[in-house]
DNA sequence: GCAAAGATTTGCT
DNA sequence: GCAAATCTTTGCC
């Protein structure tokens, strides 16, 4: 399924569950995926496989459902999966999850990478619905660093992996709208519609539709 | 070798 | 609504 095209794989993981094992510290995490992005080809100049492999994006050159994970703006981490055949560099990023299971260790986890200017408990509590509204709160919410590059989350035995939609859920509806934060990508990569929401989700990240 | 910008989030104005 | 926080990667000298 990751290894056909990008735009498919991306309207398949809508519904999936993203999951981590328990830890020492953490209970069992599961979320529902409702927002994803695709970057799709070195032709994609918001992607970052446009200048071709380097130290940072070489595993989007590689085998698909390998998480390729990286750090935005030297604070957050952002989590993707890796799609299309060997040598096609393209990605799906996981924009946003809804809570299912280890909500409290999501808090947690989200409290405790919280940039700290102000020492203590300046901010109200967080939400449910907004544990893991964003890229860089899944990875919070998750745990996930880049230490997480190259694992591979089909593999049923990884410690953070993806797990198909139940079969008895019903497929959710799915909308598609231009990607966001890629301003800075010419046309027309800025206004192509890769991104997808389940809508309606109180989950998602910017722009409901 | 150095400067600039980034697939974001938060808190204050 | 806007700017700061923060550091890695990339582009150019």
């Amino acid at each position: 399924m990751l290894a056909g095209p990008t735009l498919d794989a991306a309207r398949a993981l809508l519904g999936a569950r993203l999951v981590r094992d328990a830890t020492r510290t953490a209970e069992r995490r599961v979320g529902r995926i409702v927002e994803v992005e695709a970057y799709i080809g070195v032709e994609d100049q918001a992607s970052h496989a446009r200048m071709g492999p380097t130290a940072r994006n070489r595993v989007m050159f590689g085998r698909p459902g390998v998480a390729y994970v990286y750090l935005v703006y030297g604070m957050y981490h952002c989590l993707n999966v890796v799609t299309e055949p060997e040598a096609r560099p393209a990605a799906l990023l996981i924009r946003a999850v809804e809570p299912l299971e280890g909500r409290s260790s999501m808090r947690a986890a989200r409290l405790a990478t919280r940039r700290s200017r102000t020492p203590g408990p300046t901010s109200r509590a967080i939400p449910d619905s907004r544990l893991a509204s964003g890229p860089g709160l899944v990875a919070a919410a998750f745990e996930i660093d880049r230490t997480f590059t190259g694992t591979d989350l089909c593999d049923r035995a990884s410690e953070l992996r993806l797990e198909p939609r139940p079969a008895a859920e019903t497929p959710p509806d799915v909308t598609a709208t231009p990607r966001v934060g890629i301003a800075y990508a010419p046309e027309p990569w800025a206004s192509m519609p890769w991104r997808f929401i389940v809508p309606g989700s109180a989950s998602l990240s910017g722009p409901r539709a």
